[in-house]
DNA sequence: CTTGACTCTCCAGCCACTCGAGACTCTATT
DNA sequence: AATAGAGTCTCGAGTGGCTGGAGAGTCAAG
């Protein structure tokens, strides 16, 4: 018989470890003194704390080393404990692949960049929306805020509580400054109700339309002046072709804190949807 | 300015986490109600929110975080803080290929072999010992267990309780049954006294030198008989060749309980040295 | 005014330990 | 036999990054 600190020279554990593992009834010593409470370990247990070390290297919960030495168990059930711990092992080394590449490339985006830090990249997923708006291809950017303005005048007086944030669609994947093809409008947040259309003072006409899911979407958010925002757009171009994604449908701009009259203050967040790229990866 | 909820779905974070962040003083809400408590955050906080999601993306603690986005924070620094992540990253991806590896050599096992468990084996690293002891080579096993025994007898009594495990070490590395060329003696635990020579009883002579240390040992503890013992010999040569290591020196077989008068129940532990065998593995 | 959705604070729990305080116990040497 | 020093005991708190729940208060639509 071992005390306990024999016994983890012995078994190069840490004494602490075998208090705990006798604590929770994993692995408990041959003899306790009654008396002194002194943990006494049998070389006979050795085996079976290798056992139980071995079953922790391979990445396994305490949990469920415990029932993998119960002494009932199957090779079935083995087998399939060890079938899932490979797979999580592996999904866990794709998780962490994807960090390396992350940090090296903002490493790479330092050395070049310098520290100018831009706005960051996030992936949402955005579900269905319904959505109020009105399409036109503008012969030129300087057209739109009139509009804009008379739609932020207007439709939240009306809608209530229902609406979201003003929101442009981008029609034109090849984004430039002439005969922009964009939609602007209201997310609607709760169920629409019986809304067919809506007529602006202007006489134009916004109309209801199902805003389809992004399951996934690069998105920006910047604080910036109404004509300010193209500097992202190159930002998440570069982000969304560096991690393997391409474009999948219309951007958006999501105009968290809306153009107000007074001020060119205002937050967009830019969304796009992107699918992952299919390439022959090497695994 | 959001209520937390909204802002949570903008941001597609967590309400609790954001709680937490304002908590740990990490990312604040722009505005407390004094009255209700309740957090405001706004629009143009989401940049913010969204460099610290990011950064925490690249797996840096929360404390790293806040100094990373404390504004007077050098590119230099920046760059150390990442270059120290990507390290660790690489260090834990090395971990986690190995527990993979592991893995899936235990399920070919279980394939391979049935459920009959065998013992585990571990890696361990013993320091330099003080050893007592005696060079035979024994025409045969047999001869073995009457020398064990006398020494047994004699040995612990007279070192009293300086004395280590009884240890065998194994000079022949082509282990097999006939002319065995093995030294039996005692590990000493304290520093030895002055302590020469020590006769045995049939007038042998134990001598006293230097174990070498073992940085890397591959070890298996079993409950054995002390003729069957051979079985391990097999497995751990096979775990040392599976896992690209090869023996480096003589081996051990430490006997945690010795083999007493009465009983053939006894605790062996094989050690043996290895090193990395240095291969042509691609990365 | 009611109803239901939101929000607040505070506390416990997760995992696998580690560390420290304060009190015993063992053992080798004087 | 006394003592010093090493070892051991229990108990509680801390780790990181949250999540979940209880119980109370708040907001907004109808």
């Amino acid at each position: 018989m071992f005390k306990i600190g024999e016994f983890s020279r012995i078994a190069q554990t840490p004494v602490s470890q075998l208090r705990y593992y006798g604590d929770i009834g994993l692995f408990e010593p041959a003899e306790i003194d009654p008396f002194t409470g002194y943990r006494y370990y049998s070389a006979h247990q050795l085996p079976l704390l290798n056992r139980i070390l071995v079953l922790k290297g391979l990445g396994l919960q305490l949990e469920h080393i415990r029932q993998a030495i119960s002494d009932d168990i199957s090779a079935e059930t083995m087998r399939d404990m060890l079938h899932r711990q490979k797979k999580a092992i592996e999904r866990s080394l794709e998780d962490e692949r994807a960090r390396l590449r992350a940090v090296e490339a903002r490493l790479q985006q330092i050395d070049d960049a310098g520290p100018e830090p831009g706005p960051e990249v996030v992936l949402k997923s955005v579900p269905a929306q319904s959505f109020l708006g009105l399409r036109t291809t503008f012969p030129l950017m300087s057209e739109i805020r009139p509009i804009v303005e008379e739609m932020l005048a207007v439709v939240p007086g009306r809608l209530g509580p229902r609406v979201g944030h003003l929101t442009a669609v981008l029609h034109d994947a090849a984004f430039d400054f002439e005969n922009v093809d964009v939609e602007f409008g209201f997310a609607l947040t709760a169920g629409v109700p019986d809304l067919d259309a809506m007529r602006l003072p202007s006489g134009r006409i916004l109309e209801p339309r199902e805003l389809p899911a992004a399951p996934t979407m690069a998105t920006a958010a910047q604080v910036t002046t109404l004509e300010g925002k193209c500097l992202s757009y190159a930002e998440i171009g570069r982000w969304i072709e560096d991690h393997g994604y391409t474009f999948a449908g219309a951007g958006r701009e999501v105009f968290l804190q809306p153009p107000a009259p007074g001020t060119c203050d205002l937050v967009v967040e830019l969304q796009f949807p992107i699918v992952e790229k299919e390439a022959a990866v090497s695994s």
